[in-house]
DNA sequence: GTGGTCGTAACACTAATCGTTACGACTCAC
DNA sequence: GTGAGTCGTAACGATTAGTGTTACGACCAC
């Protein structure tokens, strides 16, 4: 490629996220600078990675509301949300569904008393601490993230 | 402290943390119960799992200094601090090693505003996110949790 | 029509975890 | 000492999730 310029839950904390914070800011920069829609493979040369995962990505993000597409010739990707009404938690939920920690795989053994109530009780710690995460990532919205980006001092 | 630079990074939100709280609850409450040291066989019992994936996890919590082992025959585990002074941020720790959000796995595009701007911008948000987590579960102890799997209703 | 772009299926590759077997190392009871 | 029981750990396969890539149909501006 060209260089361009419950039972189960898993979360994997892969790169999903801050790829879709990267598409979402250059989406955002770039109509800010007067285009109106940016494609795959521009945003996917900004990444360093392959359009098809960009897209993906951005289809979850448009199921969630956060972006629109249009197809056929001179098309691609624009916001359908203002930068500062889409918080990290938005992206999130549109791209990672499981939560935090899992509970074991098999069940534990009910007729031990830790084996009953480990479960219950882990949801219950899990939960708020869940809560906790939640409510840091919607403090952030993606206006806020862009203006960090621009932020960086180039050196 | 979690390390974000790195190319590569996967948490993998798994069972590991749910199952270190299992053994050690088990562990205290089973020396509560008078009894010294606790095979990895019985607490694989309890969590239906196998005792090598016990000795896995517990080995861990060893390096970081939570529980003790003996070899030899009658030999086990045991507690190497009180369960009051084990928090889960102390289990975290031990057995999850990556940070909870990656970076891209390929170096953005370095000339793209966005792409030079967004790693130390993503790190400088996740890093605020990490110390809430972290806070959140430095609360719960073991004690916490092992009390809350015995308030778990038996019907 | 033609060309450019999305939408998505398909596949290989990587990485992490888990389950399992196996076996050596160790220590207690005798 | 000997034997039995347990840890310590290597090795391997299975499973899962994510990523990168190719391919190709669907769609639309022109």
């Amino acid at each position: 490629m060209a260089c361009y310029g419950r039972e189960e839950g898993f979360v994997s904390a892969n790169s999903r996220l801050t790829i879709a914070a990267h598409a979402l800011a250059w989406i955002g920069l770039y109509q800010r600078r007067g285009h109106d829609v940016a494609t795959s493979e521009q945003i996917a040369g900004s990444a360093n990675t392959n359009p098809v995962v960009i897209r993906r990505l951005l289809g979850e993000l448009r199921r969630a509301g956060l972006v629109e597409s249009r197809r056929g010739a001179g098309a691609g990707w624009a916001l359908a949300r203002e930068l500062e009404s889409i918080t990290l938690l938005d992206v999130y939920d549109a791209v990672e569904p499981g939560p935090l920690f899992a509970m074991h795989r098999a069940t534990p053994d009910q007729e031990c008393v830790v084996g009953y109530g480990i479960r219950p009780a882990m949801q219950g710690i899990y939960g708020g601490i869940e809560e906790t995460l939640r409510a840091e990532l919607a403090r952030v919205t993606m206006q806020d993230v862009l203006q960090d980006v621009l932020a960086v001092p180039r050196q």
